[in-house]
RNA sequence: GGCCCCAUCGUCUAGCCUGGUCCAGGACGCUAGGUUUUCAUCCUAGAAACCGGGGUUCGAAUCCCCGUGGGGUCACCA
């Protein structure tokens, strides 16, 4: 890490209008990291200028999942991450929420105006509509700037009438310095009049942006391409105020599957694709909360959005899993945080080699935070490879200590699948967890594969595919090891998986068969299926007395019925 | 459509700035074998790319131009 340099600050500013979006999450990330290789620090600001689409609630929850993925911020909302305390303003430089500043936002704006660098507007939406309509048939590009005759007029007009406040734009090309891309010129013939102040008195996202970033002390912007258009207003925002210009770097988007940027409209895709090859019929399988006319246009209609319960009771419906975009929808999916944030900084992001020459690709927090360089950023944007993720998340599920994923896949469980806490003991944990740990992918998939424990003995469905090939098969071979198994079983004593892995080893060894031909027999038993943890951790889970109902229950479901094949 | 950005294996990318060491390297995925009591792992091997066209140069993935393609953005949303 850099030394500490005071001067430096970056910072992240969402806008808490909905969840922590996963290009959201890389941005906050790179600004963390930037500011850990500068010696600076990392400021969070929230951007609730718009008070219909803000709540408190978004606000909140996105401050949770930047803590969860370790994206601790130095100055911001205070946040009581449990081991930590985030946030707080050692600068006095607070609040930080955008729509407690609206003093400081009015004193600036005053003075643009008295420059005579702003003035009042008042333009109906229906007038600016006809405008932008008229434009649009000219072929010209709609460009607002009716400045008014006379200013001081209007300022008067504007004390007893609704009004909007328009930034009067340059005349000259505003060159925008940036890190990633370079310099990037914008004529000023398609620099608008644009608005910062709306008619409800608060600041648009641009002013209030210029105005904190100045009075926050903020060095370097790192944001996402898609703001490459608003930098130009920004610049002249800076000049007209007299504010110094931050280091900008506008970095490469994430694409979805589709090459178009990742938005939460990937879910609805996702469902919408699903529910027309399936024919899906809403009223003969009705979904809570869904009526058949909004299902009907949302059905037709690209662009429309489910509620978000909406969209998972019909996921539901249709059996199919509704893919991830914001990171609560990943860390419910059992992803790692560290796993989510290093897959994340390799999109656009290349980190220094190794020394044998080749691509760095698994790396930790630490290493960011003293690695990460702007320069090493890309200028393409990069599309979000599911499987290479649950690939990483392989590696680091299957990796862990031990006892560190009992641990973190309990602590997963208790919040997103409370059944494995509450209807296991301590000592089945104890034998299961550590099982299925080198099978699982996620966190979800290791709760899965819990799920034959959960189930009771009468609940258990006999796959046919998995009776049939294990136990029909060659005369009901595989019903008579059953058979023979549960005698065995029944005599055995020590239910330790150890113990219990030597007597199936030394009953198939009896038998001269092979411990396939043991333990596909008993998996179907068991869990009705021929997929289980290893063997001898499923009926230990299990305990004697339900793997042995287990069995013989399976003998009398599964038993050959006289006159069929 | 205007403006802006981008362009190496299917995907993420290295190399490009400072032309030759690149018949282009790594990773995910894919294919084929192998290990394994199931699934999942794991091991080995393989197929797989410099968008097109012009220049500049002894020499271009690397520099320049044009074309094409993709993306972003055009709100009293941020």
């Amino acid at each position: 890490m850099a030394v500490p340099d005071a001067s430096i600050v970056t910072r992240f500013a969402p806008s808490p209008t909905g969840n922590l979006h996963i290009g959201g999450a890389r941005t906050a990330l790179f600004c963390w990291a930037l500011a850990g290789t500068l010696g600076g620090r990392f400021l969070l600001r929230i951007e609730d200028t718009d008070a219909a689409r803000s709540s408190e609630d978004s606000a909140r929850a996105i401050l949770e999942d930047l803590a969860w993925l370790g994206i601790d911020w130095d100055e911001g909302p205070s946040f009581d991450a449990g081991d930590r305390t985030l946030g707080g303003d050692p600068r006095a430089v607070g609040p930080f929420h955008q729509s407690h500043r609206r003093d400081l936002y009015h004193q600036h704006l005053e003075a643009l105006i008295a420059a005579g660098r702003a003035y009042p507007a008042f333009d109906t939406p229906a007038e600016l509509g006809a405008m932008r309509t008229q434009a649009e048939a000219e072929k010209r590009t709609f460009i607002y700037r009716n400045r008014p005759a006379d200013p001081a007029a209007a300022v008067e007009r504007a004390k007893a009438e609704p009004h909007v406040v328009r930034f009067v734009a340059p005349d000259d090309a505003v060159v925008v310095v940036d890190e990633v891309l370079g310099e990037v010129r914008f004529e000023p013939a398609q620099l608008d009049d644009f608005v910062i102040r709306k008619a409800d008195g608060m600041p648009t996202y641009h002013f209030a942006c210029v105005v904190d970033d100045e009075a926050m002390g903020v060095t370097h912007v790192v944001r996402g391409q898609e703001h490459l258009m608003n930098a130009p207003r920004h610049v002249a925002l800076q000049r007209a105020l007299g504010f110094r210009t931050p280091t900008y770097a506008h970095v490469p988007l994430i694409f979805n599957d589709q090459g178009a940027k990742m938005s939460k409209r990937e879910r609805d895709g996702a469902a919408r694709q699903a529910a027309k090859q399936s024919g899906f019929d809403l009223g003969a399988t009705p979904v809570a909360g869904l009526d058949a006319e909004v299902f009907a246009r949302w059905l037709k209609d690209k662009k429309r959005q489910l509620e978000p319960d909406q969209l998972e009771a019909l996921a539901t419906a249709l059996g199919i899993e509704l893919p991830e975009v914001s990171v609560g929808e990943f860390r419910a999916g059992g992803y790692l945080p560290e796993t989510i944030n290093n897959f994340i900084a390799l999109l656009g992001f290349t980190p220094s080699k190794l020394d044998d020459g080749s691509d760095r690709e698994r790396f930790d927090m630490a290493f960011l935070v003293s690695d990460f360089d702007l320069a090493r950023i890309g200028k393409s944007n990069a599309r979000f490879d599911r499987k290479k993720l649950l690939s990483f998340n392989t590696d680091d599920v299957t990796g862990m200590e031990p006892s560190v994923f009992r641990e973190r896949f309990e602590g997963w469980c208790a919040r997103f699948m409370p059944e494995i806490m509450d209807r296991l003991t301590d000592a089945q944990r104890a034998v299961l967890v550590p099982a299925v740990q080198p099978q699982s992918k996620t966190f979800r998939d290791a709760a899965d594969r819990c799920g034959f424990a959960l189930i009771a003995s009468g609940e258990i469905e006999h796959d046919p595919k998995a009776v049939k090939k294990w136990l029909a098969k060659n005369d009901n071979a595989g019903l008579g090891v059953l058979g023979e198994l549960k005698g065995t079983l029944g005599a055995h004593t020590d239910w330790s998986a150890g113990a219990l892995h030597d007597a199936v080893e030394r009953f198939a060894g009896d038998r001269e068969i092979g411990l396939g031909q043991v333990a596909q027999p008993l998996r179907v038993a068991l869990t009705g299926t021929a997929v289980s943890p290893p063997i001898a951790e499923t009926l230990a889970t299990l305990g004697k007395d339900e793997a042995l109902v287990r069995i013989g229950l399976c003998l009398v479901v599964c038993k050959p019925r006289v006159g069929s094949a």
